[in-house]
DNA sequence: TCCTGGCACTCCAAGGTCTTTAGTGCTAAT
DNA sequence: ATTAGCACTAAAGACCTTGGAGTGCCAGGA
């Protein structure tokens, strides 16, 4: 059905329509590419091309389009990621080098990502669920308030402000800091609540109130709250593109972390590129957008994703290219820290 | 020069192309005011505002639009600051009501800001520089590292990690704990430089260099780090509009955050409504937008800015009033926490 | 059987002309 | 000082024409 050659001109339609954005005819194409025939054969595999539902006219006597269809066989068989150039990996390493925490280190990849592809960049912070409790710290404040900060492996802090405690004092915060810590450092944060479980019934029964308090918001801060922080970058690349839905709805989208964080959290593959294309996205807004994303980790273990979005006609092997550099010299950088 | 009638044409013109972003005319400017005067009259009250550079008109047979000096001259004298409704007042309060944190604040408050105004809103973080030390943890990590947590008076928190230490046993954490709170818990930001300045002396010469190290990211990080934190929204809103400038000029500029700290922080007046209209603003990329900026802050001092963005035909006074509802809103917020 | 050159056909995009329309500036009268 | 009237202007829209890129199809050739 569809042979060889009809491969080469689906690859060519996309390729010559990726570079000028404009519906690409037979004769451009039989002129651009060595496919080795004439214009006239590159119509006849066109119809079949169309006929299958992989490129479109946009009206009679126009060139063709490829569809989402046709982009995604394209992603799947017709290209290879494209390596970074040498000079671009240098730059990332010298990039990403001088990043002194974990804020510095996702600032500055979402942008370095953005300015690689030229399109927008989506970063998620390390997620608190698949790392590790460092420490727990408790500081009392004044009044009758407490501050907790809780260090994860991955760098990241958590603080909350514990109010409303009666008595606190010294003593009974610094036993609840050295308890809490000898039953939770090292642990996954998974295994958290099991952990702290029966700590209530180790303290005198007087600060039993102000435990209970401390080890709801823990828990409440850590477990319950599955809020994953994202970093957008690139947004002006939207700019020069003009989308099908107007760049409002696009913008609007972006903005809504929650729909990015379920869409990066929608990769198929783990640990694995991957491109969701226009319509397979569910949401309206980002029907004519791509989405390229990849987890990144130390070792094996995936902490979060990053990823980018442009337009369905966008270059894949190069997007794939850097999303899948990036991900990896982010994930030296975090276990080298 | 300017009399009372002129002054009336010139917010007449304001007024109509904020709401029209049309060109006005002579005779839309007597049906829909009441200025009381002829067409003709109003023309000839044009002539002498546009000699004066107040308004100005794109073509010739088109009708006027305001100049930035137009715009400069209404919201100087010609307009008053519109208070929020009712209803708007209380959506701001159980909007921000909810906030648990310092980052749930901040972003709470620039989501709201960008809904009131249907602009882009930009929420700067707390400042380091106003705020003091409430509390500085060292907590020792595995290997040879030391993390160190700064704790604000405003809630916000500073972590660094501390890293090619040779000796640093718990006691000596320990130690250097107490002391350093000992210094400058309480202590004004500004005035910890001074208030560390001898503490190396007081620690046995074997730990020095671990002193030395930990105060040199104390003061690297808290500081010698002017990087001000700010967050966005509502960039949405920007593709409904215009731009004389290209909007991937206006995304640009936003995304530079040195150039918007920059920008909110050249208010003239401090603790008042800063205005600056299109090419006020030293930036390219802004010259078609104006910024209307507040400090939020408790009692009299302030922490920080908050501002909106958007194109030099806004609505002043609407936006100027939700900035500063939203400003006050904060600062209550922040003091009671 | 597959490929190719040729040809008639289609549709869009660009350019040109004309008309309409909103608005102006000026002048003379009130 | 204000106004009515009028001639004038420039942009915006409607309409037409033209050129070109591209297609589909057919008949002839390898």
């Amino acid at each position: 059905m569809l042979d060889e050659r009809k491969l080469a001109v689906l690859r060519a339609v996309v390729e010559d329509f990726v570079n000028t954005n404009e519906p690409v005819g037979s004769r451009a194409l039989a002129d651009r590419h060595p496919l080795g025939v004439s214009p006239a054969t590159i119509r006849n595999d066109m119809v079949a091309l169309e006929e299958d539902g992989y490129i479109a006219q946009p009206h009679t006597s126009a060139g063709r389009v490829p569809t989402d269809k046709g982009y995604r066989l394209f992603v799947d068989r017709l290209s290879s990621v494209k390596p970074l150039s040498a000079a671009e990996r240098r730059a990332i390493e010298s990039f990403l080098g001088g990043a002194v925490d974990l804020d510095e280190i996702v600032a500055r990849t979402v942008r370095l990502l953005a300015q690689l592809t030229r399109q927008v960049a989506i970063v998620q912070y390390p997620s608190l669920t698949r790392s590790s409790v460092q420490h727990v710290e408790l500081v009392p404040l004044g009044g009758q308030r407490i501050m907790m900060v809780v260090i994860t492996n991955t760098g990241r802090v958590e603080q909350r402000v514990i109010d409303g405690l009666g008595s606190a004092s010294e003593s009974v915060v610094d036993d609840l800091r050295a308890m809490l810590n000898r039953a939770i450092a090292g642990k996954h944060l998974g295994d958290v609540p099991d952990a702290v479980e029966d700590l209530p019934a180790q303290v005198a029964p007087e600060d039993r109130p102000v435990a209970v308090a401390v080890l709801s918001v823990l828990l409440e801060s850590l477990v319950e709250r599955r809020e994953e922080k994202i970093v957008l970058a690139g947004t002006a690349n939207l700019a020069a593109v003009d989308f099908a839905a107007s760049l409002r709805d696009v913008l609007e989208a972006l903005e809504e972390n929650m729909v990015l964080i379920r869409l990066l959290g929608e990769a198929k593959d783990p640990s694995m590129l991957t491109v969701r294309i226009g319509a397979e996205n569910f949401h309206e807004g980002l029907r004519s957008t791509s989405i390229v994303s990849a987890d990144y980790g130390v070792g094996n273990q995936s902490l979060a994703k990053i990823g980018v979005v442009g337009p369905t006609r966008m270059d894949y092997p190069g997007t794939m290219g850097a999303v899948r550099a990036v991900a990896r010299y982010v994930g030296q950088i975090l276990a080298g820290q």
